[in-house]
Parts: structure tokens; sequence; C-alpha cells
DNA sequence: CATTATAGTGAACACTTGTTTACTCAATAT
DNA sequence: ATATTGAGTAAACAAGTGTTCACTATAATG
């Protein structure tokens, strides 16, 4: 399932044309071939912690050694995840700004399109998901400094959209903090979803959508403490 | 550190009376250690599932094949943490129950109790956040169950306590849901706060008290969808 | 074209891992 | 008092682990 059949080891060295740095630009291809083996060994479930190095190596079609080239370790293979989820998630704010909000129904709406986001971008979840809080210290940490750049980014955006215009910035983060908890929370149910099972699902969703709602409603009636 | 400095291995035999099922006593007292040395491991900040069979027995002073008396696996073991964990939980919700909630502040005080509590038990509370996302799908199960057990019993509580007294019981749960994530959340954030940073503790605990408050403000004003 | 830098190889290393086996020997049951 | 049970032991196993080293071959540099 993983060992090298016969292809991707020529594939390395790209057949075609390898235009502008062909040198680091195969580096870079290796790297994220690193990346997408962990990714992938953790779509049946499993944490990342659980990892081995070998393993991401062999899915990778590459001898152990070749990771030291990218990564002084695991961790550090770690990290350069959580970015990526980093960007995976500002490109759903930035999808979100685009295209504007439907004027009514917005809360069901977004979920939807999230839950969907989600589902197309499982291994970034999964992974996001797994390293939360099972991970090493400091791969937990970055994410967390991921989640609020991104609380604080949406906040920004309702900021600039004018929504809740009567509330202060910092109410505003406060709010979008427990947005993020509440998504990544959400984000955990989605990815575990039976397949079978579109009753769950659409329980899961109604309850997503209602505790949202209750958020936005505590927002609307929120005065500045003191 | 952990191997067996003179004193645990005879100690596996009771010095004292060993009154009622010596025996039988004796089994659950080594799979005591067992969970213990599992909880011990985690406290550096590793997580659940980077734990090995022999280094769990290493640390609870026991040759790696007793594990198989107990467990047959780390799964098994895991599943009785959570369980553990479900324990821990009760009690809190007990204790709250029978001393009451204090007449003002309700929300600060019990975030300040809340954060005692997550202190006081950090093993446990460590291990529900490291495998609550991270571990093998039969424990996230078993922890997203035992956390919806835990919302459920809120719930009923708030209803028995005659807060809130006009809204429905599944409003109830939907709002209780939404805390308890907030909780965990929170527990995570606490467990790995730095020692020496008295102002991070501050802020954190500040940001939980409003997150809570912007629930149960958007709780005053819910009322039935439909 | 000749030189150099380096991404990836292959083999070896010293360990750790999970699991099985035959065993001991004390608490129970007869 | 004797037999049985079963919790914990000791040793071995095949397999997997992280890391190192000398190496090859090719893109980049001169």
């Amino acid at each position: 399932m993983s060992a090298d059949p016969a292809g991707s080891t020529s594939a390395r060295r790209g057949s075609a044309a390898a235009p502008p740095g062909s040198r680091s630009a195969q580096k870079q291809l290796t790297r994220e071939r690193l990346l997408n083996a962990a990714l992938n060994l953790m779509e049946t479930g499993r944490g990342f912690s659980s990892l081995s190095l070998r393993e991401v190596t062999r899915e990778a079609g590459v001898v152990p050694a070749a990771f030291y080239r990218h990564f002084s370790d695991l961790d550090e293979l770690g990290l350069a995840l959580v970015e990526a989820c980093g960007v995976t998630l500002r490109r759903l704010l930035r999808d979100a700004r685009r295209q504007g909000l439907p004027p009514t129904q917005i809360l069901r709406s977004s979920v939807l399109i999230y839950k969907n986001y989600v589902k197309e971008n499982h291994r970034y979840f999964r992974f996001a998901a797994s390293a939360r809080g099972g991970g090493s210290p400091r791969i937990r940490k970055a994410i967390r400094i991921e989640e609020s750049h991104f609380a604080n980014e949406m906040a920004q955006d309702m900021r600039d959209m004018n929504l809740m215009p009567k509330l202060p910035m910092d109410a505003l983060e406060l709010i979008c903090g427990l947005v993020v908890t509440t998504m990544m929370n959400a984000a955990t149910d989605i990815l575990d979803l039976p397949e079978d099972q579109p009753q769950a699902e659409k329980e899961l969703t109604e309850n997503f959508v209602m505790q949202l709602r209750l958020i936005f409603l505590g927002a609307r009636s929120w005065k500045q403490p003191g």
C-alpha cells in the first residue's frame, strides 16, 4: 500500500520540464510528500502523536534518512502542518469575505458551508483536532496561536462588514473566540460522523446552528462590563 | 525514576492486614497502579496515544506480561481512564449541587471553583484533553459520550434548582452542551498555564467568565425555534 | 567543461516495542 | 492438609524504532 511500486521513485525526478529552480523545487516537492504522507496516515483516525518517522518516510516513498534533509524531528513536521492548517483556515475566511453573506438564514447557510469545507479539507482538520490536545507542548501552543489569529481576523471582518456595529473590538474578539472553539469542536464531530447515518448528520448540524444562534443572541444583548 | 527502588515490589503484598478479599484486592491495587502509571507519564505534557505498554508497566513497577492480566490493550486501559474521568466530573457536579450556588457573582465564583478543580485533578483533565481528539476512535467516542452525559446531568440540575425556569429541557441541554465544551476547552488552557505568569492566569480566567456570561445572556433571550 | 554542493540512498547500529511461553508461589477452595 | 487457581515473573521472539555514516548522482556554480 505504501512501499514503492516502481513508479513513485522515478517520479521523484520530474519526467517533463522542471522549469524554474528545478533543484529546490524538487526538494520542496518531497517535503510536501512527507507532509502529505503524515496526513494520509492519520486518515484512518490515528492521532499525529502515534506516527513514527519511519512510517511517514515509507508512506512518502523515501528512505528514512532523507527525512532529516527537511525536518530535524517529527515535531518540526507537525509545526509545518500547523502552519498549513492556518493557511487552510484563512482561505475559509477569505472565501466568506469574498462572496459576502446571504441576507437571511446567515447562520444556517454559514454552517452548511463550513460543514462542506471541513469535509473537503478533512485531513487538515483531522490533524488539528488530534494535535490540539494530544500533541507535544510546542505543537499545542502553535495551534492555540493559530486559532487566536483566526478569531481575531474574524472579529476584524465582522467590524469591516459592519456586523454588530455597536460592540467594541474586544467584545467582538471575545465572541469570535467562543465561535472558533465551537467551530473546532464541531469539526471533530463532523469528522467522526458515520457515513451511513444521515439522521445523525442532520441533528449535528441543527445543534451546531443553535449553539451559534445562542452565542449571537448573547452578543446582541452584550454590554461592556463595568 | 521509575524502576523499582526496593520498596514497591515488596509492597505488592500488603505488609499489614489485607482484610476482605486479599487476593482480588491485590489485583485491583496493581490495576490502579497501571492506571496511575499512565497518568503519571502524561504529566510532562505527553499525549496518551504516545505511551507504550512497556513504559506503563515499567512506571507501574510491574513486568510487561502482567499488563495482560488487567487489560488486553492500551486502548482498554484508556477506556478505563475515560470512566475514571467521568467519575471525576460527576463529583464536580455533586459538590456544586451540595453546596449550592452563591447568590451573586455566580459565574465568577463557579469559574474559580472549576479552575481549582481542574488543577487538583489535572491528571484526569490532561488525559481527557489529550485523548478527546487524539486517541483511538473508540476512546474518542467514549469521551464524547461521557461529556454528553455530563451536560445532560448539568441541565437536569439547572432544572431542579429552578434556574432558567421558562426554558424547555432541550434548550437547557443545548446550553449545557455549549457550556461543557467551553469548560473542556478552558481546562486545556488552564493546564498549559505557565506557573510564573499570574497575569496570564488572570486574563484567562476573565476571558472564561465572559464567555460564560455571553452564553447565559443568550440563554436569557432564547426562545423556542418555530 | 570541470567543480562543488546537496537531496536522496542503503546499510548498519543499538534500542524499544508488543506478545507468547513456561514458570513460581501464595491466597483460596476443597 | 491438600489441591487448585491465577497474579505476577523471567526470558525469549520477531519486528519496528530513531539516528549515523559513507555513498551516489545530479543540478547549480564557476
